[in-house]
DNA sequence: ATTACTTTTGACCAGTTGGTTAATCAATTT
DNA sequence: AAATTGATTAACCAACTGGTCAAAAGTAAT
């Protein structure tokens, strides 16, 4: 009898993937070792072997998970193009990573919300200096001549932010207001329509902005 | 002895409400029935005697909660007023309420898409005919002088809704971006501050709109 | 005061859950 | 091939959790 003994030793990474999908569907608290060990293939003793505490095994997720959503946020407004480009392209490619990560946002939007600390780790590693300069004083010239100051800056931003994710935390409610948006196809073609909507909106919003 | 005997038979009232906050808080995978027995100041064995289990306690804690949410928000669009004047009053009763219900969207928004089923009974109470009408029907003029076609509708309703919902959901996440926001105060001022800056949004953003 | 009914309680239970342990298996080294 | 080391497993455990039950306490009517 001939052994698989496939070199698939990487044990560790189905876990880590099987517990991402896991705990991304079902939270912590709603999450189980034993399905997580189910889906991995594995022992429920080999995941603890791994990965010592359901917790720890959550964090190592966790993290990885919310260093992907801002780093794709991030890596857009550090580009060397306009303003309103980078807002043109934000919505463009943040969308497009939400339809492939749709349950991402309410994911980590709630646990989160239960446990605040998680957000440590991710605080540390952002350059404040850095990200001003970003998203504002590289844009001094352009936002002033959109008669934007500074004190509205995170309005604007939190704004630009809510226009890709929101819908996506909220879909389920929003099919009380929007029925047909039960279709998965449909609600994409939704987040695609967007895109335009979005941009459109924003930039004649600073266009015409009241100075 | 004189037996304390209060006419406070509103043990069911307090059941309720220790259900509501610790539900709210938790969400229902994470809450506790002992907890929320605490909390009322009864036995568990009492709890269970009014709710006779978990799902349905929570079923009537979320039905109330749910509807609380939506009835602010259809009553404001039912009303007699234009729609310019409805976006306006919308956004400032709006966040006028989440600031007294801070918890309540990431709490309705995760245990929705959880349980989707959740929405059936707010679905059933929703008339589209009448709904339509208050959003889009009863505004045609007004709107066809924006260059807002039916199609834009939904975009444009989610985007509203997003301006008062979103920063409660995602308020944690913002403060990587904007770390003064981990204050309660400074970020109460920020939404009320955002009432006129969404309202100047909108209405800038509609008045001009390429046609 | 006795009866009848509702409310409240302490003790208990079966199933679940995160986590442990000692043993087995596989690979590498000596 | 014996020994050493790491990977994997089955069986087990203590704590927790939702839920039950029979009895006690309170209330109202006869």
């Amino acid at each position: 009898m001939i052994k698989t003994s496939v070199p698939d030793s990487h044990t560790k990474e189905k876990i880590f993937m099987a517990a991402s999908e896991i705990f991304e569907e079902k939270g912590y608290t709603g999450a189980r070792m034993q399905e997580i060990a189910d889906r991995a293939g594995i022992n429920k003793a080999l995941l603890h072997y791994y990965f010592s505490t359901k917790e720890q095994l959550f964090k190592a997720v966790f993290q990885v998970l919310l260093k992907k959503m801002f780093e794709k946020i991030f890596s857009i407004f550090s580009e060397e193009i306009s303003f309103k480009e980078k807002i043109r392209r934000f919505l463009d490619e943040h969308i497009e990573f939400m339809i492939k990560n749709p349950k991402l946002p309410i994911f980590l939007l709630n646990e989160l919300s239960q446990n605040p600390a998680l957000l440590q780790e991710i605080r540390e590693m952002v350059n404040y200096q850095e990200l001003r300069d970003m998203i504002y004083t590289r844009h001094a010239k352009e936002l002033k001549g959109y008669g934007i100051r500074k004190n509205d800056m995170p309005q604007l931003m939190v704004t630009v932010v809510s226009f890709s994710i929101f819908p996506f935390a909220a879909r389920d409610m929003l099919t009380v207001i929007m029925p047909q948006m039960d279709d998965a196809k449909k609600f994409n073609a939704f987040m695609r329509e967007r895109k335009e909507f979005a941009t459109d909106f924003v930039v004649t919003a600073l266009k015409h902005r009241k100075k």
